[in-house]
RNA sequence: GGUCCGGUAGCUCAGUCGGUUAGAGCAGGGGACUCAUAAUCCCUUGGUCGGGGGUUCGAGUCCCUCCCGGACUACCA
């Protein structure tokens, strides 16, 4: 039965002049396992990626290879596409803001804001970085020297005269906001010690510029001042509104976004796009405009040494090297390693092949590749294939896991975002198989004839277990799990599934859903065990 | 400088309102087993809970202080 509340999460839209790289892959993973589980208990999901285009480095970098800005920005988006596609992600559309209705909604919603009184003419003069389209504190501008901090450029002295968001009025708004979730138990931000950080300095913070000159007509212009462009950020933000501002999606707003980012641009998104909704929400005809359920801010993948990731450490992991992990491991390897494993929550995770490769060989091939397979092979072995029945009444009597409690602790662990835990509520079940197959001894009950029932009751209960343990574990590692239905004869949960369809977890996690009688069948081990230096012979 | 988060086993972490011998997974050691992917299961080594002080009948947990790591922010300019 398909959930009423439907769900919506977002990644940040990735600025296109960027390659892709494993940040952007990490924060996207995160937003796809959240969405396959929630499509795995029945629930209407939307999940939204894509890049952000409008930047005047976007139209330079563009002019310096002889393209237009759209050209270069269509290539390179559809470089974030392809990785994106390679990867599997299940986004159910894909942000270009350079696109005709978003800019129209965003001039829309600008427009409504400059009638409100909350967006006003001003003028500013400050420490201007012409590369990264900011203006940089007084401080921050002293520390570097009085020269960019990304490119080292010269900051330049900058008077403009533009457009100001009153962010300011929004302090005690804002502040209470953030009580009331907490109150609720639903706090805004996570983790917690992040949102310590914004609520602190929303404390102090003061109107913003919303506005540029000069970005040569690449951008969204102010309305009725065209000689004026809406500042990128703003732009960008607005992208999680304007992709569901349509007659059929709006309800996937209301139901409150969760958007995934990286700490780096927690500041945008706690503290900003929350002031511009409820700045636009007191605008006519934008009333049904609430705001966000949650942001969450992850931190980042370093290395083994614990240096940041970057290009000149050489330790960098771009689209190819992803890819060399995919061929070597699976796709599903590498998406339950990034998601249980990442750096959701304050500190930093490190990447490191061999951790990749314990983790895989412990919890994808000893666990669940190896329990699926001893337990589906003893079925073959004993009773030809057919799934044989259980003894006890699967529906009147208690059955020896208590997998309910497993899903009970997964669903738990899902809703605070807690994917390490989720997958490990799963695995958890798989070792009480296996510890349970170690106790009763099926393998050696069948060498007498007269003990098959009982040898048919454990398979049948340590079958059904695995069932379960593979459903939860469906949004880490989609493939292996069909793989494996297709083995018990449940492949009508991977048809469900298919194309961003819905399932159904509360009945597909109810015990006893197996049918003795069923045909088993075994393909190829759902995770071949990695061996770091295999011998010759 | 101000503020915030963290420091628990070799590694990654759990530890509720202060309450019994501080837990899990992995890694290490020993044993068992043969259905399975050299797998699995059982047992086991390993901790002055960052240091010091305090409150308490009792502190990993509360208070003070210091050290270390990380973050946000400000200023000195």
């Amino acid at each position: 039965m398909a959930s009423a509340t439907p769900f919506y999460v977002t990644t940040p839209i990735y600025y296109v002049n960027d390659r892709p790289h494993l940040g952007h892959v990490y924060t996207t993973m995160l937003a796809d396992v959240v969405a396959r589980y929630y499509r795995l208990k029945g629930t209407d999901t939307f999940f939204l990626t894509g890049v952000d285009e409008h930047a005047s480095k976007v139209a330079d970098r563009a002019a310096e290879r002889g393209l237009s800005a759209q050209q270069w920005a269509d290539q390179n988006a559809g470089a974030f596409c392809e990785v994106f596609d390679r990867l599997e992600m299940t986004n159910n559309d894909f942000v270009r803001t350079s696109g005709a209705r978003h800019k129209q909604r965003v001039s829309q919603y600008v427009e409504a804001l400059l009638e409100s009184g909350d967006v006003y003419q001003g003028e500013y003069e400050g420490w201007y970085d012409t590369g990264q389209e900011e203006y940089v504190t007084e401080s921050k501008a002293h520390q570097n020297d009085y020269k960019s901090e990304v490119n080292g450029k010269p900051l330049v002295r900058k008077a403009e005269r533009n457009y100001f968001f009153k962010l300011a009025s929004y302090r005690e708004p804002l502040l209470g906001f953030y009580d009331d979730r907490i109150r609720r138990q639903r706090p805004f931000v996570q983790p917690q010690a992040r949102q310590n950080e914004v609520v602190n300095r929303i404390k102090e913070m003061e109107d913003i510029p919303i506005s540029r000159t000069g970005s040569g007509g690449w951008g969204i212009p102010v309305p009725g001042d065209p000689a004026q462009t809406i500042y990128v950020w703003i732009d960008a933000l607005f992208n999680y509104l304007t992709y569901v501002d349509t007659n059929d999606r709006r309800h996937y707003w209301q139901a409150g976004a969760v958007h995934f980012i990286a700490k780096d641009i927690l500041w945008f998104h706690a503290a900003i796009w929350p002031a511009l909704l409820l700045a636009l929400r007191k605008c006519p005809g934008y009333e049904w405009v609430n705001l966000p359920q949650q942001v969450y801010a992850h931190s980042y993948w370093v290395s083994a040494s614990g240096q940041k990731m970057s290009k000149s450490l050489a330790n960098f992991l771009d689209p190819e090297a992803l890819h060399g992990y995919v061929n070597e491991f699976g796709l599903d390897a590498l998406r339950y390693f990034l998601a249980t494993r990442g750096p959701l929550g304050v500190s930093d995770s490190a990447f490191s092949p061999s951790l990749f490769m314990e983790v895989y060989n412990t919890d994808l091939a000893n666990t669940f590749g190896n329990s699926c397979s001893r337990v589906v092979n003893m079925i073959l072995k004993y009773f030809d294939g057919h799934l044989p029945e259980c003894l006890v009444n699967v529906h009147t009597e208690k059955p020896t896991f208590a997998a309910s409690e497993w899903v009970a602790d997964y669903i738990r662990q899902f809703n605070d975002l807690e994917l390490g835990r989720a997958g490990e509520a799963a695995l958890f079940g798989i070792r009480e198989v296996d510890a349970h197959i170690e106790r009763t001894q099926p393998f050696r009950m069948a060498k007498d004839a007269s003990l098959l029932p009982q040898v048919g009751s454990v398979l049948y209960e340590s079958a059904e277990a695995l069932r379960i343990a593979s459903v939860m574990l469906w949004p880490f590692i989609p493939d292996a799990c069909e793989r494996f239905w297709r083995w018990l004869d449940c492949s009508h949960y991977t048809e469900a599934l298919a194309d961003t369809g819905v399932g159904d977890l509360q009945s597909w996690s109810r015990w006893g859903q197996l049918v003795p009688g069923a045909r088993v069948q075994k393909g190829h081990s759902l995770f071949p065990r990695y061996l770091v230096d295999p011998r010759p012979n």
